[in-house]
DNA sequence: CTCTTATGTTCTACCATCAAACATAATTTT
DNA sequence: AAAATTATGTTTGATGGTAGAACATAAGAG
């Protein structure tokens, strides 16, 4: 199929762009920006500044405040991301079920969290609860809810379409079908992979709001290994969804067959049951697995070299082929991290090609159980930010 | 860093915007359109259409000719690419400099290329080379040339810093300065990875023409291992420039030992120098190995199947990571396709873990030492796609 | 030779931004 | 306390690109 050419554009298409790059830089401003602080940084006349900024205010989009330091000459309205706007996010995975509602500034007003084993239900008891829990979430709210998103732990088609969900045992569903629709916020805006939203709230302070580093591999140790790969402030997702499978890299052709069909993958090294066997301990104690090696276990150090060695193998490769040289490390990959850090950053000095010139930087990310759900929220409030003509 | 919002965009960036667009339309099209069929096309009033095409006539980037088979109704004036505007492309190989001009239609109006083992001569000697096959090319063209880029074996960040190319022996080299003005041409308009700027001739058909495969990996055998990640039509270089260097994806972490640093790399598998040595024949007889291999030669048999699943392993975990289930095969293993096709197809089919839903597809590209030069031309031809207004 | 048909052109209307003058609300100075 | 200063926000008309509709053009069809 030839790529079609997009339609050219008219004159509204020009105010929706600058609506969408306004509420942008009011959504990444450091400090609340006033009308005249967006005119000189987007380069239009304050007239013009105004004009957007009243629209996006009518439509909630946008608050004003008064100011609270005083300076020289008329004081300035200053604007923030609107408060009465909020997009719901939701997790489904092996053991939990949260349900988050976060507003356009990143503040959390609704969170509802079910501890369950979603294994043990059937699809249709599991997409229930789901359905359940976002209710209750839902109920908690007075203000608009502009949509919502579910994170998966699996591949997602076409952000709808799961693909499978080896862990959850569903698989060939249309979720935003299958879930239907929710209350006040509608049909799902979207379905993803677990990994890949996790990694917008690694990618983002808050909501439009870019952090420090825009390229980065995102490996999260939770049952499997899930992965990401964010390139230029973006996830990449590749052709069908199933991008960022870092768990699935090769480790050692010979290596112990896994579920995928192939041997040795990164998954049967770091993978929270293999690693609770050769480290000796249950799998819910994993997390104690680093300072068990320090303390002297030789099974648990054997493990974190293991660990260290398979992750470098696997990440090494990564880099190569990405060109990405930033890695944080989730779950309890993450939590794990400082008894990996030093040795797994020396082996993948070795391993990556242009090590020397962009040396690899290792980071813990800070997720909790809830991030896929707030990466969730955020990719709705994206769609917010992206085109705010939509929502006025 | 955080991203800087861009600005925000006033009536003359619509009308670049749609300059673009319609150029974009006329070079994607596969038979020469009217005024009244992008109108339509593109969503706009003929009044529209007519006003941008003849802006664009008038730069001559693009042509108009008369009709050829008679219709009813008045007689369309169909518009194709310009050809008084062409590109000049040039490779810096080891074994070979070609420079090619390319003209907006994609016709090949100039040629030179030099056999020479560039290994041998030094840095400046080289680049001295490659200005003067570029002059020599330049010599012929009698149109309007709009710039030059250039494709080297090697990492090339921000377009232009060559960051290091090993089989060169060059590094650390602003190549945008170290070539220097190129008589019409100017100076560089970019430099970039060989593999990188091959891919583009797989991607496209023609400058602006989009072939049938928007997302493929390509990976090309020359003395190393070359590769490039395509994505959405688009190259991934990466934070810096490195992406796509599938040569030097671990095979088998106990492998032999490469020189970059790492064990056991596609490349000391696939590799010419590799390969010939596996199979026992001259590194200019790699194309003939299949071929011996079928004949019966036991050597050859063994080194297509080591090669084989050194590539099934390399490609297997980048098809897991980064979700593009296409491959593309070039220089020698590309010629050696034939010889791989089934049995790398079986194998990957069990690594990759969504072959079940999306089976690995394998192709040869029909790339030629060429490649790399046409490859830069369409990089600078897009350019002009991309922003026809500057050209004006 | 006239009718039909599709292309390309011309004209006015609309609307988003620009430019510049104006109004506003504070601090600073007299 | 009143005037000057300063920066913000608003109003006004000008510019310019696309939309819409009528018009002109160049062929084939009858």
């Amino acid at each position: 199929m030839a790529v079609t050419t997009g339609s050219a554009v008219g004159q509204h298409t020009l105010r929706e762009t600058n609506l969408a790059t306004v509420l942008q830089a009011v959504c990444a401003a450091d400090a609340p920006p006033s009308r005249a602080d967006l005119a000189t940084q987007l380069m239009v006349t304050r007239a013009t500044a105004t004009r957007l900024v009243d629209e996006l205010v009518d439509g909630g989009l946008v608050d004003e405040i008064d100011p609270v330091e005083p300076r020289r000459g008329r004081p300035a309205k200053l604007l923030l991301p609107g408060a009465g706007l909020c997009a719901l996010g939701l997790v489904a995975d092996i053991d939990r079920v949260v349900a988050r509602v976060l507003t356009l500034r990143g503040e959390v007003v609704a969170e509802v969290r079910q501890d369950v084993d979603l294994g043990a239900l059937d699809q249709e008891g599991g997409l229930a609860l789901v359905r359940e829990t976002a209710e209750q979430a839902l109920e908690q709210v007075s203000v608009r809810v502009v949509g919502a998103a579910l994170a998966i732990p699996g591949v997602v088609a076409d952000g709808r379409t799961l693909v499978r969900a080896p862990n959850l045992g569903w698989s060939n569903l249309d979720l935003v079908d299958a879930i239907g629709p929710l209350g006040s916020a509608g049909h799902l805006a979207e379905a993803g992979n677990e990994a890949d939203l996790s990694a917008l709230t690694v990618l983002h302070d808050a909501p439009g709001r870019m952090g420090t580093w825009p390229d980065f591999l995102f490996v999260s140790g939770t049952v499997g290994v899930g992965g990401a790969i964010v390139s230029r402030g973006r996830v990449v997702v590749g052709e069908h969804g199933g991008a960022g499978e870092i768990g699935h890299v090769c480790v050692d052709p010979d290596g112990p067959a896994c579920r995928c069909g192939s041997r040795g993958c990164l998954e049967r090294y770091a993978g929270r049951e293999a690693l609770a066997r050769a480290a000796g301990v249950a799998p819910s104690d994993v997390d104690t697995i680093g300072d068990r090696a320090l303390a002297g276990d030789h099974r648990c150090a054997a493990a974190v070299r293991d660990l260290t060695r398979a992750l470098s193998v696997a990440l090494g490769s990564v880099v190569n082929v990405v060109g990405i040289s930033s890695v944080v490390l989730g779950g309890h990959l993450g939590r794990l991290e400082p008894a990996l850090s030093h040795t797994l950053g020396e082996q993948l000095g070795a391993r990556v090609l242009g090590a020397r010139w962009a040396p690899v930087q290792l980071r813990a990310a800070g997720d909790t159980p809830a991030s896929p759900a707030d990466g969730a929220a955020y990719r709705v409030l994206e769609n917010v930010i992206r085109q705010p003509s939509a929502w006025l």
